[in-house]
DNA sequence: TTTGCGTTTGTAAGCGCTTTCTAATTTGTA
DNA sequence: TACAAATTAGAAAGCGCTTACAAACGCAAA
């Protein structure tokens, strides 16, 4: 007979027979209660401290509740409060730097708060962003991040027929009706593609993300494109190109564009993820950047400001959007009023991968 | 009155009430059954697709769940099926390429057969993790991927306790008790540091990761350590240091060890992002590599094959550990049989951070 | 002491499913 | 055609909690 039986007499009430045979089972609330002689009701509350209940019984239950090892059944406790606290995520994929981070803080606050993370990921693919809704919904999440604002009309349907609370981060957009928190896409590419029109380029190329699904890269693709034209420039759909965020696309685009003839003198990226790998193949060609071509990217990655040389890039608030997703839904959750928009700032950070074009008066 | 409504007159059975008011509230089984013309039985049935039930009824099931936009009720399901369909991971951070990797494979595999991932982070402390054990295993996990196998006595006491099966990954330990899908971390370290002492180094230096609460971090300076030894080399102290997995750690250790007096011909590190640092911080002083110094990562990040020089690093298998280990779980929880302990291999990837050090004859 | 009010505790009714047990139906066989 | 053996459907009992609601208690004022 082990210590921790011969410690328990007969207190385990009607659950008692659950108990024969050793056959270790995990024990319940009930079990709990009649340990420490008061309801469950009791015990509830004190697990919940809600509630104010006496000294003495508090300490008694939570005595009881060492001595068991008491685990609360979390299916059971949702079903009977309605709240799994639980908060789901969908990002487009894991393994991206820019993604983890996020994911990283928003872990971080979830958890300090009390929340679980349910993780999925749709892989740029909207109709495998409403599967994997669907699944969430279903398992009861308390409320959903999604990342950009385009999703199958089902989704919002759905999470607004079970009263999910939701936001869209990645993405700010004024006269949306949806709750989000993130920035200006299309605005930090018109930005970054003006400051490379005023230090001279006047051939700029693009490697995109892939735009279908994906309006964040829509919104870069756009500004790019929009800046270049307002600024009266041509936009060549030769020097125009949407690849997968990889190192290895990056350097397939830049490679064609490499060896043209007139090549252009400056290549833009859709991430820095692309402008890595263009500014890798780039050094394997031993063409000077930002001699010959002026590169940046889009993200802010810690690894960008590191590479020689460092890359151009926008620095995105990718550890505050995370963050703050958590903080929205969990006031949410608390019946608190907050902002149903949270605009963040993005800034361009000038490195050592952009200069004016050689061979071109720089125009001020 | 709306098209939805007038569609369905009186056939909610004994929730109509529910109903009413325009209180758009989420249908349950029952409203299912009621409008189906059958019990909540065959609709649990149909839905679960275990048992069977004849075509015309399962149609009209189907049907009015169609109808009514039916989502299942997670918390309920699991309270009486004793299954949550959820798999719980605990990685020390997010945040780290070589973790966002496994973890993407483990989402996909798991989601592929019906799991969602919850998943928590410990950073690296023992503590932290066994909290979040906890609070997973209150939700209800129906099993839990933990990295390395050092873990706080506690957790393996609830899992053994609440029958939650588990699986370490990012390690393999022929003698250990408990299943695990990984890798020999020692055994690549010891290849590692073999192959720079046959190449002619004798002054090598290592910029672990943090060794407290890190089994794997352990075994790789442990190989290193033990394999300089076994070939007669001193380990100097002096040349020995941990760091956190940043770029900036890496670069800082290097720091000081290249400006002295009589530095060491090789550094190895205890994984890319600090091998990155180091090559980044030696390419920053002129210094060159490999011909100054050579440089050996871990992990076998995309990256380290792009960078100039391209890192001599050995490659783990990060992409299948998610998906076995989510394999080992599922076989586990569908009462299969399944090897308990699974060993992948590492590959040493000799690129050009490495070479034979200057003036030194190389030893055969 | 009695009354009245606020506080603490207990009782018990669900939360929305799954699943066992039983009944009804179908199928196969002699 | 009749009867046993499968097969399919339904009734109802939980799963382990939370939370109204009611009861009991404590204490100050009357």
């Amino acid at each position: 007979m082990s210590a921790t039986e011969s410690d328990t007499p007969a207190t385990f009430g009607e659950n008692s027979k659950r108990l024969q045979k050793d056959a270790e089972i995990a024990p319940r609330l009930e079990d709990v209660a009649a340990r420490a002689g008061v309801s469950t009701a009791t015990v509830s509350r004190v697990l919940n401290q809600r509630v104010s209940v006496k000294e003495a019984l508090r300490n008694r239950v939570l005595k009881a509740v060492e001595e068991l090892g008491y685990v609360p059944h979390g299916a059971a406790r949702a079903l009977a409060s309605r709240r799994t606290r639980t908060i789901g995520a969908i990002v487009p994929t894991i393994d991206n730097a820019i993604f983890s981070t996020s994911l990283q803080t928003l872990q971080d606050r979830l958890s300090r708060f009390g929340y679980m993370l349910l993780l999925a990921s749709s892989d740029y693919n909207l109709e495998r962003e409403q599967k994997e809704s669907h699944a969430l919904i279903e398992k009861g999440i308390d409320g959903l991040i999604l990342v950009g604002e385009t999703h199958l009309p089902g989704i919002y349907g759905m999470l607004g027929k079970m009263h999910v609370p939701y936001v869209n981060i990645w993405i700010y957009n004024e006269s949306s009706p949806h709750p989000c928190v993130g920035f200006d896409n299309y605005g930090a590419a018109v930005h970054l593609a003006e400051y490379l029109v005023d230090i001279g380029h006047r051939k700029i190329a693009m490697v995109a993300g892939i735009n279908e699904g994906n309006d964040r890269a829509v919104g870069r693709s756009a500004g790019v494109r929009d800046a270049l034209t307002r600024r009266g420039l041509a936009f060549h759909e030769g020097f125009y190109e949407e690849r997968q965020y990889t190192i290895d696309e990056g350097r397939k685009a830049a490679s064609a564009w490499l060896s043209h003839p007139s090549p252009p003198t400056a290549i833009m990226c859709g991430n820095d993820i692309l402008a890595l790998g263009v500014l890798f193949e780039c050094l394997n060609r031993g063409i000077d950047v930002p001699g010959d071509v002026s590169i940046t990217g889009f993200d802010g990655l810690d690894l960008a400001g590191h590479v020689r040389p460092a890359l151009t890039t926008v620095h995105i608030p990718s550890a505050e959007m995370g963050v703050l997703a958590a903080d929205y839904l969990i006031a949410r959750l608390a019946n608190r009023t907050v902002a149903e928009k949270t605009r963040l700032s993005t800034s361009l950070v000038i490195r050592g991968s952009t200069a004016p074009p050689r061979h071109t008066q720089q125009v001020s």
